[in-house]
DNA sequence: GCTTGACACCTAGTGACGCGAGGCCTAGCA
DNA sequence: TGCTAGGCCTCGCGTCACTAGGTGTCAAGC
């Protein structure tokens, strides 16, 4: 997987995770291997700063939870999290429809 | 559209497009734009040095070519950039369904 | 007891790259 | 004369994924 491609989409991502119930960081980082068969194996540098901006945004709050000595920051999303992961859903389908109709017209490279 | 979200896809987009034909620069822009139905336009000094970080990569070729006074440097895919191409393309494919299938299991945001 | 690895959190710095802003030139039209 | 469209270019900025490093708990194996 390149290396770029992720850019602006993960937010996408994590709210989508996010909005299936509370979920705290390591879980985001398990869930997104898992549904997407290894394609997303984020680093954890990767995942903690998202999720502190996007609380920082307003979209996510948090509470703590402790679990056999382990505590957990639970994420959950807001409305206004809500609100925007209906937003980036509808720019993630027009993004893919946009790159897909310049790929349909240029279906492969001729062979000269 | 996202300000991010063509990050990492740029490549993919302007190969396609240089796979149809020689093209130049400004053209890229262009074909982008209809094909795209307006939603990638994108600037001059986000297409040109793509262009010439691609052809810096093996995957393009130029002439210039002079019409009317008017100069155009015409890109062509080299071999190795049809390649690439193929590539990309199975590239995209593995992380528009990666994507897909994170946001499926979450389908939309419950109102809890 | 000690080490290793999974679980769980964090941050500072780096590097890639899309993009805005600017500059240069020609042709055509008002 | 000035403006717009066509054509090329580069520099600098900001964003953001990621690397590398740090802290701590707990269970399992030696």
């Amino acid at each position: 997987m390149n290396a770029e491609s992720l850019k602006g989409h993960l937010d996408l991502l994590v709210l989508a995770v996010t909005s299936a119930g509370p979920i705290h960081g390591y879980g985001v980082i398990e869930r997104l291997r898992e549904r997407s068969q290894g394609s997303f194996d984020l680093a954890e540098g990767t995942v903690y700063p998202v999720l502190h901006r996007l609380e920082r945004a307003g979209l996510l709050e948090h509470e703590w939870s402790e679990a056999s000595g382990r505590r957990r920051k639970l994420y959950r999303l807001t409305p206004a999290g809500q609100a925007r992961l209906v937003e980036q859903r509808a720019g993630w389908r027009e993004f893919v429809d946009a790159v897909e109709s310049v790929l349909r017209r240029n279906p492969w490279p001729q062979t000269a």
